[in-house]
DNA sequence: ACCTGAACACCGTTCAAGT
DNA sequence: ACCTGAACACCGTTCAAGT
């Protein structure tokens, strides 16, 4: 007879999140995912096709909490402010979710790929505050200088890459402190 | 009675090169490694700790070969010309070991991490033209803000994050461009 | 209609036994 | 002194059988 579900895609989704962050990607097993939601690991299959799928569906929810912060980030009026503001709050996402944060730009398969809709909601806060320094033509090439500089940063930091001498707070506020001027600059130069 | 090894750490490695770039990271079997390099898995743990070992030696020998693509990219006189050659060239290279590159600043476990000594010679030769560019007392931020830069845009490119509309070449040269002017002009400022 | 045990095809790694 | 088969402890995924 028809039963119901003993769990849900959003249980399975948070169960797996939290697992990811705290041991590592490595560590998300379909069967640990299973145990915190009750349930053996044949019956996630019910929810979802496999533990790419699953890994995609963290990264998505990632890339969503990532967009609300740089969202609520860059509400003023002054845009160098907004920039700074939003380069801040980045960083801290990365470093308060870092497992989940890797996987957004990892996806080594198409399968984890996050959808690309997902990535450009996220994004269109960097695009507005970098495009509105820059001059409206180079929107999105502003957009993407900020946002491939902050990941790089971040990537790197969470590597373990700035191990050596230097302080690594002062490189990230040098590098934001750089970029926004050269975007404020490309606006003046060609038209 | 003593026997030669059949194989080497070398041969070992490189194989393991070739299964990561046409295979990508999860085809990388110690039983693949073994078979192209004529031999049985448990053997290769008499060259290598474990795969682990294996992933950040992969890494290692990447590192290198990248730190002299940039070397040899940046041997002109003219600063600006450098760093965009030398911006250029890591893309290239990028681009032509993607799934090599990916694992250098990937490492999610401490075992994987390719040795911080290696990674400080490869930058050497972006400290010393981004630091020429800002000055001196800037250099290592300078340099920071160049590889973060860099480095983020090819991870996102390789990760498919730049599926949108807009022409990602365009992007990248932006990006430099901007990049060398605002260090340029941080020379100016602050003594 | 969901859940499960059992099974399949893999892994990485260890180790005693061969040569 | 290296190499190996066998074994161990895992994986993800499938599927027939239960309820």
């Amino acid at each position: 007879m028809p039963t119901p579900s003993r769990t849900s895609l959003t249980e399975i989704v948070s169960a797996a999140r939290a697992i990811v962050e705290s041991e590592g990607l490595d560590g998300l097993t379909m069967q640990k995912v299973a145990s915190v939601v009750g349930v053996r690991a044949p019956s996630l299959y019910k929810h979802v096709s496999g533990r790419g799928e699953l890994i995609k569906l963290i990264a998505e929810v990632t890339v969503e909490e990532l967009s609300m912060t740089l969202e609520s980030a860059s509400r003023g009026s002054d845009l160098r402010v907004n920039l700074d503001a939003m380069a801040r709050a980045f960083r801290e996402f990365a470093h308060r979710r870092p497992e989940s944060y890797r996987l957004v730009f990892a996806p080594t398969s198409d399968e984890w790929r996050p959808d690309p809709a997902v990535l450009a909601a996220a994004v269109r806060p960097v695009v507005e505050t970098a495009g509105g320094l820059a001059g409206s033509q180079h929107g999105l090439e502003a957009a993407r200088l900020v946002t491939a500089w902050a990941h790089g940063f971040v990537t790197m930091e969470l590597a373990g890459a700035f191990r050596m001498e230097g302080d690594i707070d002062s490189a990230f506020y040098f590098g934001i402190e750089r970029i926004g001027a050269s975007l404020e600059s490309a606006r003046d130069s060609v038209g």
